[in-house]
Parts: structure tokens; C-alpha cells; sequence
DNA sequence: ACCGTTAACGTAAACGTTTACGTTAACGAT
DNA sequence: ATCGTTAACGTAAACGTTTACGTTAACGGT
């Protein structure tokens, strides 16, 4: 017969089954119209009682000091409300039984993650692996991670990248756009929310976050100044897409620069480039065909620039006697084509440091108020 | 009087003051002997009970729906055991409420981040963030997030990102290792427990733990063989730290080379470098002291075979006529100097991709066995 | 009426912390 | 003895999920 008991009323006569429920019997006792399931017969795994492959926390801890969680944790923490003696012996417990902390659960409580994602667009070039290094060193010296996303200059990425990084995982957002973001609402629907957003190097303008910028608008008005005073008249310039706005304020220091001069601005002077070496290399055909010729080229970056270098050499065009060179970016790649390229330093490291230096005030002070810095 | 009603045998008489504790007044009842607090009266904020800048979870979707959490969790997962409309009717509410599941709690709860952490060197040279490029992509299309840290080539710093990470944080780690790195015992003491670990580029061999690495024993006899077959017989070889594996495995492919073509290993013509600048230039002035002249020299990174290239050009060498230089590692940088440098592809890109696949596959299939691949 | 079955839900424990609040014993002063 | 005080500890809720297990009502067959 099948002995089983109810659990209630503890009688084992008027018991009936009643059904399977997920592979395991149940019954109905009739005397206190109840139904119930045997639980399995506990294997006798009492033989080894130890947890071993998980890590070791704070409860366990408390067993061996024979002390509750709350004391482990005011001793490891350093809180008052404990006795000295105590805190020493569970403390060198802990470091005994190498305990570590559990990093989810500290954040899933203190709402803070001590991370800070940051979305670029590319790493195939020092741009940006240079920031990220600036950022890398600012963050972990005040003690935050880094999560590294990769838009790979695709705005669907971009978005995918936002929403995965939000969803708990961080404390603040440095955000460099890809070459086909243009419109913003992944961006703007976080704004003045939980957590604080930083862009950088290429920002949009419209959107009530701080920025900070390569000095772009600056530095294309000095070096057209600078070409212009070493006598070049007709000078290309090689932008990125249109919706950057590293694009636009090149542009205008540019304008600047020829209309101080008194210098008509010649559009056909003007490509835009995706970054990639054939539209670089279509771009300086164009430019080649013009009439009156070019005698100045400013670059979107030292990479776009050593190429341009390359290409003139093979057609043998002297530089500068033909045409002046200027790159933009200062990076290791300037210094190293011959003839050396003159660059325009935009001190990239230095981007990611502030950058990652603002994101971080603005973290710990709670204050989201836009800022703008070159 | 104080008119304070004892909580337990609701007296209001014999009550007395019994201390302030964390600024509160305590009460002793005499009726029933017990010590009591009087909490503090709660302020009228039921008239705004909305929690306004938190997100939205799953008990705010249930108290929506008038549902349990179960039944909503069961919903957004598509588990079973859930009537289909109820189903489509949990997800768009979850939908137009905006909800975003808390990674963190998710994490806690089933012992995993979806999230591998990566220790790199350096930021400075193209060689890390292509392979971090790499890393990237293959860890994003399987849907990991990739955290990294940036030891520096400090030893130290290395020690301390690995146990950050290894907090909980992260599914697996890959480690490619600094330059100061010459003991293990801080990668041991996590082997074969919680996650699995693959080295890549860098590696200790010592280690039962996968590794993915360049071909640098074979690429260096290539190389060598190539230089040999090109003429040369004095080929100087650059060389990074001794303890790298790197530095191990390109000598002996260089070895193999010398001793399959009969010439005698010149000491002389190794050197060891840290990868600044000022050590290739120490190296470069050294070997051409020597005597018989030498006539190749095999750099260890693109790098610095354009940095030598400089300085052999300053000098008015002619190249390749008196020294051939080759160079390793595919860079951009190699590309562009002129002469345009003969360089071994360690196809670093790949490297990184072959590291996440390999560790990913042990993550998912929860097994370490240990492979070693090219 | 009785039994067996199942769809569709709910309850509560668990993950590992932190922390507001309670509790106890001991001590000193009256 | 009575009262006020405090050091040092414990309890339990909370963070937001997931999931093992319980429960209920309804249905179909005898």
C-alpha cells in the first residue's frame, strides 16, 4: 500500500491520488480536503555539506565567526557599531578564506555600479584608441570600469550599444557618434534621467548634454591661416560627413580664415569623405582636375593625410613646393611619412581624459548641468 | 504627559523614558517588561506615491496588470504555463511602460553578466586595439559586452583588473600580459575555478589555460629564411623582453633559421628592447658598431621598423641596398613609410577574434580544456 | 458522484549585499 | 532599587530577478 501521510492532519487512511503534476505524484487527502505532493527523498548529500566551486560570502563567513551577516559586513566595511577586536579577527578571517565581494549584489543595493560605458565609433584607427586610453587611465585612477562598445560607425549599433550600457550596467555615458548618426532620440530619451551623459569628440549640437570637442573650429582657421601666410591660395579641404560636427566647424574656421584673408571660398575645393581610402583617393582626383590648381591640402586626419602624401608622390607632385600637406590629429602615423607631415595637434588623449574627468564629476556631484570644453 | 501606548499590551500607563537611541526616544513598558521606539509618523507623501526617477520593474508591470511577477517575468520570457493572451497583453504593457530588465539582478540570479573581461597592455600602438577591435566584434554578434583594462606593462596593475573582474563581473577573462609580467601565481589561483581564462598574443607557457597566439616561431624562420635567401648573412634582430613568450618564440624561429643555413648565431646582433622609443635607437646605434657590418634587421613591431627606417634614412643608408628591414605585425603604419616596409602579417586582428571565439565556445560549453592555437 | 488531468496562475525562496531599526546586557548615577 | 545611557550585536527588509513548487478551477470520462 502507499503509505503516505498527509501533511496537515498527519493521517495516512482516506489518502487518494489525484494526478500527475510535472513528473511527480500528487495526493488528496480526504479528511482535511487537502491536496499535496510528496517532496523527492533528499539524497544523503549531507556528506559533503560544502559549497566548492562558488565563491565564498558573506554568509559564510558569519558561520565560521559564528557572528550574523550585519557584523561581517560592519567589520569588512569599517562601520562604528562594532568592537574592535571582533572587526580585526573577522577581517582577517575573511582574508583567510579569500573572500571577495560580490560586485552585482554591491551595485544591485547601492544603485551604482562604479562603470562607465563609453560607445566609439571605430578602432581601426589611433583616434580613438587614443582616447580611450585617456579615458582608460582617468577612470580607473578615480576607480571606475570601463565598458567598451564598438558602433562600428552604424547607427543601428549605436542604438543597440545605449540600450544594452542603460539597463542598469552603468553609472555614466561617454558617447562619440557614428559617421551615420543624425538623428538623436536614442540619445535624447536618456537625458536627465538616471545617469549622466558626455559626448565627445563628435558631438551634436542640438541636445541639452555636455560636450567635449577637439578645437576644431580653432585649429582649421589656424592652419588655413597658417598655408595662407606660406602663400597657398586655392586650398582643399577634406571633411567628413556632412552631419558631424567636427564637419561643420572645420568648415567655418576655414571660412573664416579665407574671408579674413579676403579669399573666395571655391565649393569644388571642398570633399567629403567617409573615411575610407577610395573616396579619399576620388576626392583628390577631383581636386587634381580643378583649374586654377590647388596648391594647399588640409586633411580630415594624419591617416587620410599620409595617403594623400602617397598618392602625390607616385604622381610625382612635389610637396610642399606643389602642394602643402596638412594633416589633423597629431597622430604616430604623422610623424613617421616622409616628408614628415605638418599637423594640427588635436590632442585626442587629452579629449578622453576631460571627457572622462567631467563624466565623472558629474557622477559623484549628481549635477547634470551642461558644460562645453575644447 | 506623554501619552505613549505600549506596542506589545497597548498600557498607557507605567510606560517610562528609557534613553534616546540614534536620536530617537525609547520607552520601557513595566506592564509587559519590554523596550520599545516609537517610529517616526510617517509624512502625508501618499500624494505623490509615483516613484518618479527609478525605472520601472517587474512588481510596477504586475501592480499594473493586477498580476503576480511570476506571471509577468513568465510573459517577457515566453516561458510556457501562461495563457497566450495574457502573454501579448503583459508585453505591450511592459513595451509602453518603457521597461528595461536590471542586468544586474538578472545577473545575480542566474550566475552569469553575458560579459568578458580583457586585459590589454597598452593603448599607445595600433597592436592591442585592432585585436581588441577583433575581441569586439566577435563577443558583440554573440551577444557579449567586453569590459577592459588597461594594465599599463604594470605588473601591479595587472594584478589589480584581474581581481576587479573577477568579482562577479565578468564570464571570462582574456589576458594578454605586460611587459613586467614575470610570475603567475595571480592568473593561477583562478584557474579551473568559476571561469575560464585564455591568454592571447603574450603568453606564459607554464599555464594549463588555452592560449591564442601569433606565429611567431614560424614567422620569424620565415622571415630570417627570407632575409637569408635575399642575400644577407649579419641579420640584427629587435627583441621585446626577455620573459615574453613573444620574445622566446621569434628568437628560436630565428635560431632555426640561422643554424638550417649554416650561420653562426652572433650575439651580439639580439637586443632587447622596451618599446620606447630611445631603447630602438640605443640598439640601432650599437649594431652598427659591429663589425663585420650587418646587413637585415628584423624589427619587432612595424612600429619601430619605421622608427629604424628614420633614423637609417638620416644617416643616409640606403635601404634595402645596405640593411634590409622587416618588420611584423601588418600595421597601417607599415604602409605608409617609404620605402614602403616588408613586414610579417601576425594577422592581430585575428588573434583578437580567435581569443573571444575560443573563449566564448568554454564559456558556453563549460568546458577549459586546454588548446593552444596559431 | 467520483476520479484523473491540466491550464494558468500565485507564493516564496534564492542570489549576495547594505542598512534601518530592534534588542540586550552592562555600567554609572541617584 | 531605579533610571538613563550606550556598546555591540542581531533581524529583517530591500534591491529586481528567476524558478521550484503549490494551488485552483474547470473539464472529461466513468
Amino acid at each position: 500500500m502507499s503509505r503516505v501521510k498527509c501533511p496537515k492532519c498527519q493521517n495516512m487512511e482516506r489518502i487518494l491520488k489525484a494526478g500527475i503534476i510535472r513528473n511527480k505524484q500528487r495526493y488528496f487527502c480526504k479528511a482535511c480536503v487537502y491536496h499535496f505532493i510528496i517532496k523527492k527523498v533528499q539524497k544523503d548529500n549531507n556528506l559533503l555539506p560544502d559549497k566548492p566551486a562558488s565563491q565564498v560570502s558573506l554568509q559564510d563567513i558569519a558561520s565560521v565567526a559564528g557572528v550574523s551577516i550585519t557584523t561581517v559586513s560592519r567589520a569588512l566595511k569599517n562601520r562604528p557599531d562594532i568592537n574592535i577586536q571582533t572587526r580585526e579577527y573577522i577581517k582577517e578571517l575573511a582574508k583567510s578564506m579569500n573572500y571577495q565581494p560580490n560586485i552585482l549584489a554591491q551595485s544591485l543595493v547601492n544603485k551604482s555600479t562604479h562603470t562607465l560605458g563609453v560607445i566609439i565609433p571605430s578602432l581601426d584607427t589611433t583616434v580613438f584608441s587614443t582616447m580611450l586610453g585617456g579615458i582608460q587611465e582617468v577612470a580607473s585612477k578615480a576607480g571606475y570600469r570601463v565598458i567598451i562598445c564598438n558602433s562600428n560607425e552604424n547607427h543601428e549599433t549605436e542604438i543597440a550599444n545605449i540600450q544594452g550600457l542603460m539597463n542598469h550596467l552603468i553609472d555614466g555615458l561617454l558617447i562619440c557618434h557614428s559617421i551615420q548618426t543624425s538623428s538623436f532620440e536614442h540619445i535624447r530619451i536618456h537625458i536627465g534621467k538616471r545617469i549622466p551623459i558626455v559626448q565627445f569628440y563628435r558631438v551634436a549640437n542640438g541636445l541639452p548634454i555636455s560636450q567635449i570637442l577637439a578645437e576644431d573650429e580653432v585649429g582649421a582657421e589656424k592652419v588655413t591661416d597658417y598655408l595662407i601666410k606660406k602663400g597657398c591660395r586655392r586650398i582643399a579641404l577634406l571633411l567628413g560627413p556632412k552631419n558631424l560636427s567636427i564637419t561643420q566647424k572645420r568648415f567655418k574656421g576655414y571660412q573664416m580664415s579665407l574671408e579674413k584673408h579676403g579669399i573666395n571660398l571655391d565649393i569644388r575645393l571642398l570633399a567629403h569623405v567617409d573615411f575610407l581610402q577610395e573616396s579619399v583617393e576620388k576626392a583628390l582626383e577631383d581636386w587634381l582636375k580643378i583649374n586654377p590648381k590647388i596648391d594647399g591640402i588640409i586633411s580630415i586626419s594624419d591617416k587620410s593625410a599620409a595617403q594623400i602624401i602617397r598618392l602625390l608622390k607616385k604622381k610625382s607632385i612635389k610637396i610642399p613646393e606643389e602642394i602643402n600637406v596638412f594633416g589633423f590629429g597629431n597622430e604616430f602615423t604623422g610623424q613617421i611619412v616622409e616628408p614628415e607631415l605638418s599637423t594640427f595637434d588635436t590632442r585626442t588623449r587629452i579629449i578622453g581624459e576631460e571627457a572622462a574627468r567631467l563624466i565623472i564629476e558629474q557622477i559623484i556631484s549628481g549635477n547634470q548641468e551642461v558644460k562645453s570644453k575644447l
